[in-house]
DNA sequence: TCGAAAGCAAGAGCAGCGCTCTCGTTATTG
DNA sequence: CAATAACGAGAGCGCTGCTCTTGCTTTCGA
């Protein structure tokens, strides 16, 4: 049932937007009374967040799907296709992407749920870069040297999610993720129209090309 | 009059989001009734648009600032000091800047305005790279060749924003330019949180000059 | 100077919303 | 078989965006 309610909603998420998603709306679809739903869902607010983990997750397993497709040998190859992927997963669910990707609602305390569904894209990215560096395919990302209190920190992080992994690598992932998701929003809210329009997936595999070198991706 | 209208609105936005902005909590801030708003803005939305277009403006002032601070002699400088402008403003106004690089509304088509105003940031990073490259101390982007699509469309943007400027670069640009707000857009959406917390202006500082780098910029 | 016209604001009202409360119905289980 | 729990319907509250009508005030031209 509560699995019925959610592909309503995402039904008519995907028709109009997540801010116009209606419990009336999606309780009238189901031929049912809009207080009904409150049994499944204690709010709306609710509802929601069980969609933005099932996209988290979506987006999250389709990084990983491209991630376990290519042999770690390849690094710079298996970086390229998780990002192609997320984009591909944004630009064909482009309501849900904005769901875990926009404007977070005001005052809305993401769960812990969240937070770990949130994280499969990263991990992702750092995975490539702890393979490349087990295999001793893992070069030193370009660039000045890293400010002490980012190094610090990016230690930590390694020391947490990829031990052995160098700060330096460990940062630049981080930024690459932040900007992966700056482009393929870029591309998905169509703040790119009328910049980019034809090479779009040239000009993302390019780039994408651009944050494996910054990461020391050969 | 409008103009008392937009601040109250604009306090309301920082105060509970853009999403719970409502008319009639506006007018009855101002001690009027809600239906004399629509005297002066047609619908809830065109109001939102306007505050969206002063919110452009805003950050592109900001950005303009930085810009003009900065003598074209330095271009590495002047290239991370609109970056870290844009990132200031937005963390300082940080509702207003979810309006205009958040979710979109929902069949929502931006007027010819918009487009202007929201054209400022990206035309000061494009100037920082035309000034440099009309110094002379322009080098050339690092990383593979441009793929011949992402060429073409460079050239035309080039053409008329930059001419002169090697496509490379313009591509680099925009890309820089998706990539910084991805940057900026994690730190006020709280996407960070837990990852990168102690060391953010400096986490920051490093990636953007990392972008000016791989703009070609020495 | 006076009356028409325009600008402005208020109030009532409509349909829709999230959410709560109560009440009947249907399954399930001891 | 009966007690209990789960479920759904309906009414209703206060809120929203928006419209329509009414009246007041200011301005302006004859």
């Amino acid at each position: 049932m509560t699995a019925a309610i959610k592909e309503e909603a995402r039904r008519r998420i995907a028709a109009e937007g997540a801010a116009k998603l209606s419990l009336r709306a999606v309780a009238r679809e189901l031929g049912m009374a809009s207080s009904a739903l409150y049994r499944y869902f204690p709010s709306r607010d609710d509802l929601l967040t069980a969609l933005i983990i099932d996209s988290y997750d979506a987006l999250g397993e389709a990084a990983e799907a491209a991630l376990a497709a290519v042999p770690p040998t390849e690094p710079a190859r298996r970086w390229t296709e998780v990002c192609r992927a997320v984009r591909a997963w944004a630009l064909a669910h482009p309501h849900e992407y904005a769901l875990i990707h926009g404007t977070p609602v005001p005052g809305y305390a993401a769960p812990a749920d969240t937070n770990r569904a949130g994280a499969r894209v990263p991990l992702a990215l750092l995975t490539v870069a702890r393979d490349a560096h087990g295999a001793g395919l893992l070069g030193t990302p370009p660039g000045e040297p890293l400010p002490e209190p980012v190094r610090a920190e990016a230690a930590e992080l390694a020391g947490e999610y990829a031990p052995g992994l160098p700060a330096a690598v460990t940062a630049a992932v981080a930024a690459a993720w932040a900007q992966l998701i700056g482009l393929v929003s870029f591309e998905v809210f169509g703040q790119f129209n009328g910049v980019v329009e034809r090479s779009r997936p040239d000009f993302f595999a390019h780039t994408a090309r651009g944050l494996a070198t910054a990461a020391g991706l050969p």
